[in-house]
DNA sequence: AAAATTTTGTAAATAAATTGACAAAGCAAT
DNA sequence: ATTGCTTTGTCAATTTATTTACAAAATTTT
């Protein structure tokens, strides 16, 4: 007998309670009270909470279709982390169903795991922070980034620009940050973004600017970037997916994030300001119909 | 030393992360990853999916305060009870313990109905002939984005560079894109990134590129840029937040998952080439040690 | 009420998990 | 490159869990 993969365990023993002893049911029922946990402990605990033997907890599992109990017991935990899993990505199928193995879904879930794990990382009073010095228009700020992560940098810049003065965007080409430096002081804000493989000349450019006094955000990944050592504050993010780098998208999320705490920190200004930007965007660029 | 009960064990990790080596660090992350049920497991499976030895695994839990793995996972299996009983916890699964309102959460909640219904709303047919055309060495491949979507269309020129030949990202300056059309023929593509306020800039440029028999490869928003009329395909995501402007994080996130995909197609010539490249920029960019 | 049948528990055998001791590997400082 | 220190894994010892075999208890049938 094999047990069937589409029914959950709880519904498994409804269906198969008639077909209980006494005591079978008794630890049944011990398990329903408080399901699934009330299955994750050893075969001797669940035995003993339910006051009953732990053969006869083994023969309820056999009876139910597993092997033994260590894989009844996987087969729990293998519900509950369905039933934990992000309910959006669990519960809302696609309208035109893809595959569970398409990439979209693979890449999907990742990031779904990649978001929810880095909320729980992050500190919130270091987020605050962040944003705070961002906010503050007495301390200029400098934004740089590594290879693959200059975009996301170049995102930061673009909307932090529209919020505030003296925010300004690192070129691309290393040999130049230092020169960049000078137009810093004491109480100067860097941005740096640097996840792996990590660059040494980001590490190099950390240390110049920790010498003059310069305060360091670091955006880096799990496994931190050495110039964590130098940084003020780090806001670490997961960033596996299934592809050959690593992904962006979390990182993103935290920036697009911090530009909206900042904006919340300088609303008064922001509001005036982006009147004017706008204005001389209209100027510049030609828009077409404002949607809404 | 006794674990402090008040503290849930992710909270006990998040305050004792930087106490942990590399690899209790590693047992974290998959704790944190799939939590709590990555910790329920036998010791064995535990440390076997976190790729490490299971005396590491003892000694992380040793070093949070328990006083041994069974002790631990009585406390994961306690909390868990906790948690399932009481659901108005069930968002901090994924949330950290920041109030529900601060602005994390928030923008975590709508990015995450972001993902999911653009996931619902677009079709992965779409998505693969997307990838089939941007995989195609024969045609070559112009990339564009709008203020705000440069960024965005930067990450991708930057993604695709690696994996084939002929990938040019058009300047930010609207003024000489006409002549980079020039060096585009019928059947080579055009990426074009177009969200609210749509420029009229590039609904010119896409005209353009139609005229001359490009394939026009659209992102766009729910509302959909006018450019649409003119793609060839056209990918539509969600891109609300609280904030005075829009998400690129979905955005970004189809992005990754293309290049993905384009990787996968073309398997076989990007490793060659991608080691080609990373030999070539370990000489003009210095890395620091690569992690795992 | 006794016999037959089923259920349940005890206890031993087996298997597996947990832990400890130590050696190898990794890293940092010189 | 070498040394000293830290981290990590291997392997064996120990403990614990799981399973089996069988006997006792309970239940049902006659």
């Amino acid at each position: 007998m094999v047990a069937n993969t589409q029914l959950t365990i709880s519904e498994l023993i409804r269906s198969r309670y008639s077909d209980l002893t006494r005591k079978e049911r008794k630890f049944a029922d011990t398990l329903m009270a408080n399901y699934p946990v009330a299955g994750l402990a050893s075969i001797t605990e669940v035995a003993a909470n339910a006051n009953i033997s732990t053969p006869t907890v083994l023969r309820t599992a056999k009876k139910l279709g597993f092997k033994g109990f260590p894989g009844f017991q996987a087969a729990l935990r293998k519900e509950l982390k369905q039933t934990l899993a992000n309910p959006i990505v669990k519960h809302e199928r696609w309208a035109n169903a893809a595959p569970e193995e398409h990439i979209l879904n693979q890449f999907a879930i990742a990031t779904m795991e990649n978001l929810s794990s880095s909320l729980r990382q992050i500190d919130h009073h270091t987020f605050d922070k962040v944003s705070e010095l961002l906010a503050d228009e007495n301390r200029k700020i400098a934004i740089v980034g590594g290879r693959l992560s200059h975009s996301v940098a170049d995102y930061l810049a673009t909307h932090l620009q529209v919020l505030r003065d003296d925010v300004t965007l690192l070129s691309s080409s290393p040999s130049r940050w230092p020169h960049h430096l000078l137009n810093l002081s004491k109480g100067d804000v860097l941005v740096l973004f640097d996840v792996r493989r990590y660059e040494a000349n980001l590490s190099d450019l950390a240390k110049l600017a920790e010498q003059r006094g310069i305060k360091i955000v670091l955006f880096t990944d799990q496994w931190m970037s050495p110039v964590s050592t130098r940084a003020a504050h780090t806001l670490a993010v997961r960033i596996e997916v299934p592809s050959g780098w690593d992904s962006a998208v979390v990182t993103l999320f935290i920036v697009e994030a911090l530009v909206a705490a900042v904006e919340t920190h300088r609303w008064p200004q922001t509001r005036a300001r982006m009147k004017d930007l706008e204005k001389l965007f209209d100027d510049t660029r030609r828009f077409l119909k404002k949607p809404e």
